[in-house]
DNA sequence: TGTAATTCCGACAGAAACGGTCGTATACTG
DNA sequence: CAGTATACGACCGTTTCTGTCGGAATTACA
């Protein structure tokens, strides 16, 4: 259903650790991973494919490791997200393989598409930093403001 | 990622077609999935749990079928995806069985819960009633504005 | 130059989730 | 009673996810 992979999460809270610790040149995977508890080979390759998304910066050899390419507060989680677990859309109708048959006669598609849109947004809106501005234990107003407006 | 399942996608076309056709009293489960070429038996189920949900109220025997238990705009996407893919979330920190391990030591899994909060309300604003207001291919204007406050 | 640290890359395997089918029981209509 | 339809649980093949392994290329540094 709709839940995010441990990967894209993994990488969300890597770029976290990265953006907190901006007076290190850079830190290695294993670094990372060992202040989490996430697996280092895995991590690894995801923090691999951040950097050949271009989020990250990397450097080999000893003393070597990752940085964030840009600013943390100019990283969104949407990015972090694109570039683990590939184009985001909410529901199968996307493009080529395993891709929805019934999509000529499924009338929903276009209002889903919208809300995909929308979903997409808050994720665009939400930097690394943000993230990284932990504390604030507030406990928020849930106003229902209008968030998507499926017709018009 | 984070994608609905075929299964609430077809749960809500089939709502959404019922709430196309308030004449009828009943529209059984065959006659959903032959409009749309869902897989009868699969559709059957999802609209077996929907009204164990409460959202549909169902009739046996000849011209039985299914028929909305509430108006359309009382119902929303949320209740659905809820009802057929169980509790919402989009990490995997929930609850009991193969829920995240590394939950205490874990730094976003609270902004995360806001995002979740925020995505959740998106779904909850939109009723089966706004899905069936099919038409208007309107472009949309797509003003970035503040979804999601992390902080305070 | 050599060694250790570290990124890079592809293949693979186990586990879970997903999508769908089947068989059967039960309920209602006429 | 016969036919239609829901209700329910078991099952299975496929895909996706999560994680591991093995090795190659890079770099720092002694
Ligand atoms: S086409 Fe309709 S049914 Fe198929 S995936 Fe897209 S929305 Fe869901
Ligand atoms: S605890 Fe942190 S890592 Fe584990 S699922 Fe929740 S958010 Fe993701």
């Amino acid at each position: 259903m709709l839940k995010l992979t441990k990967k894209a999460d993994y990488g969300l809270m890597a770029l976290k650790y990265l953006a907190e610790h901006p007076e290190m040149p850079a830190l290695s995977a294993k670094d990372v991973a060992d202040a989490y508890g996430i697996p280092a080979q895995l991590l690894a390759k995801i923090l691999q494919q951040l950097t050949k998304s271009g989020l990250l910066r990397s450097h080999a050899g000893m003393n070597g490791g990752y940085a964030l390419a840009r600013d943390a507060r100019e990283i969104s989680a949407f990015e972090v997200i694109l570039s683990i677990d590939g184009p985001f859309f909410i529901t199968s109708c996307t493009k080529g393989k395993t891709g929805c048959e019934l999509t000529p006669s499924c009338t929903i598609k276009e209002p889903l598409a919208r809300v995909n849109e929308t979903i997409a947004g808050v994720l665009k809106s939400i930097s690394i930093q943000d993230l990284a501005e932990h504390e604030s234990p507030a406990p928020r107003a849930k106003e229902s403001q209008q968030l998507v407006s499926l017709n018009r």
